[in-house]
DNA sequence: TATGAATGAGTATTCATTCAT
DNA sequence: AATGAATGAATACTCATTCAT
């Protein structure tokens, strides 16, 4: 019979609310998971849930804006501000989402939103228009530069992006579908590191084609 | 006089369910496929749908038992007898798996099992014993007899593999997710070749290096 | 554990779900109805119930569709093949649709559907072109016969409508809005006798009106 | 500067919020109208309008004392100073009605009340005690003045009573249910100017049965 | 074998009311 | 007096599975 504190943490609830999406929309997918324990998990009712995000696919939305949007806002910041290397601006920019996506529980988005595209085409609409199209124009215009420069060696440019993100991709996809299923510990890190050594020899410019 | 054909219905009940059960679960996804819409698509009732297969899990795990482990069958065969280049062994193998699996409504599974892999763990698990294992398993026997032979280069295994399957993987995945939302009309066949032809120069060990 | 005995009545569910939907819709309305209510009362699950009726407003409509239009069918019938007083065709159409309508619990639903019609604008439609339309056509037609014989008097046709059906309609509304509140122990038939009377006072055409 | 509009906000807001509840109430219906759109619409948060109104039924029983009572104690006083024709006074109490009620947003009231009696019986409770039995008590108090002095003919009192009320009863129910189906744009002023008439000749002692 | 009627657990969303500030 | 954040009960509809026929 005695009520629950009720504590006003107007401030501090959107990041939590976003936090708990963020777990269990990773953990369970984005139609199994339930509202009400993403509310729980932050500690409040299903209701305040809904004072802060219209539904759930705005609660969606808002993850993916509050997380991923301001890596890719940053990342075209470097790109704009780099002059050098345009392999070491690849790496960069890889390694600035190995960072904060790949090393945190973002990493499970890319594959949420694979899985759950078809069945919410408004979610994959808003995460193309806002991810996707965003990174691969970025990856792009980096290799359009590095061709450009003769650093790279010309390839066709959307088979040249699948090839730079594919990787990293793939790790992350594989990571929350049969990470758990398989018996061998995979190292990320190693992994990474060989797919960019690899990408450094497809994309370099040989010495004798150069020549021709 | 309609005896016959009633007969015939008879015995082609399951492949008729398998093939609602398939091209529905490609659409929907496992969790979203109604078995009523796949019974219907049948042209049977929902209870004779059970008279077949225990439950959801059983109906998909026969989809995949009668689909794909047949073409891993086949793929198996055809290195088991193979002599010759290792390098045209790949390209057999990936050739089959394509023509039967990627030309048809099963290329759909691979999106759809790493989509759902987490919430239904036993269907995970099934697909990697009889799939996944035994497919990295035989691209891991190529690249060690094509490593062995000197015809390709010294490589980490898992990763090779990696590399190996992830194309032909991410344009499946691709396919059954954003394929619809992506305006530039994409060509697998072009796709697939040109990773071909990277894999080739990946894979082969070169001249200079054999020297050393 | 013991799992309820399930019994398979196709043929009377329907009416044990509309008899069952009729009373709680009269009782408490549309919008403050529980299908779940409503199942219960009729001794099935809710899922069942959802086998016959798509929805709340299909499960409405049916109510309508086999408790009042049949009403009007009838109505419509009599008056065909009615020849003689205009006045005597006006009783019976009366007489009918109380004994139909008004004394069973079919006489809820006027009331429900005026308290509803704003709030469920597809039901009030249903309605209203269902069962209101053609009952004040019935009426206006009886009312034009008894006109152009001189057994009545000429009347604006849309006023004269509402006199003869207002009385009846009001006598339903209030028995199932205030009807329990009311102390005094109203007398339905007496009321409408002497609205009868009234009516037949009003609608008359006087002898020396005719005469001029 | 600003000091005196806030001041005469604050003493304004009860009749700001009666104002606000009565249009949510007519349009919406007593369930269906949500407080915080009242408080919305007037101007202030949910929290304040819990201040002046201990709950929705309070609030709601304002706008009947506030809006539809005092128009009773005007005809009741009416009626208590008049002298002369008792069909007069009749149309002197329906004519101050229609203008204080019919004429206003008040005119949803009615409706509202027969649609919402039997799931909020209290408030009905409230409004027959208040407006209901003191308008019928008025109007028969008028009848029985004009019966007794040989102005109109002997009849039934309740009935008598509905008679004359259920004209502009019906008008506002049907105003604020089906008003907005109707095709044919309908005349208030002249549906009532009719029935007056026909009341009028209702109710007087025929000149030969007087003398009977 | 085949049917399809029956079941009931499961979930996003709304809103009157409370209460800390 | 005023705010608005927080609560949680309440409800239509879906679908895998069962089972009587």
């Amino acid at each position: 019979m005695t009520a629950p504190p009720r504590k006003r943490r107007k401030e501090a609830r959107p990041s939590e609310l976003l936090g708990a999406a963020l777990a269990l929309f990773v953990d369970k997918g984005f139609a199994a998971t339930r509202l009400e324990d993403v509310a729980s998990r932050a500690g409040v009712s299903k209701g305040t849930l809904y004072l802060y995000y219209a539904n759930k696919a705005a609660l969606f939305k808002a993850v993916v804006q509050e997380g991923i949007v301001p890596v890719i806002v940053e990342n075209e910041a470097i790109a704009a501000r780099h002059t050098g290397s345009s392999f070491t601006l690849l790496e960069m920019l890889l390694h600035n989402w190995w960072t904060k996506i790949g090393q945190t529980d973002y990493a499970g988005i890319p594959k949420l939103i694979v899985a759950e595209a078809r069945n919410f085409p408004e979610l994959a609409q808003f995460y193309y228009e806002n991810v996707i199209s965003r990174a691969r124009a970025l990856v792009g215009a980096c290799l359009r530069r590095g061709m450009a420069s003769g650093e790279f060696r010309q390839l066709d440019m959307e088979t040249a992006i699948d090839v730079v993100i594919a990787p990293i991709l793939m790790l992350l996809i594989w990571r929350y579908s049969f990470g758990c299923c398989q018996q061998g510990e995979s190292d990320p890190e190693r992994y990474l590191q060989i797919h960019t050594e690899l990408l450094r020899q497809g994309l370099r410019q040989l010495e004798n084609e150069s020549q021709v």
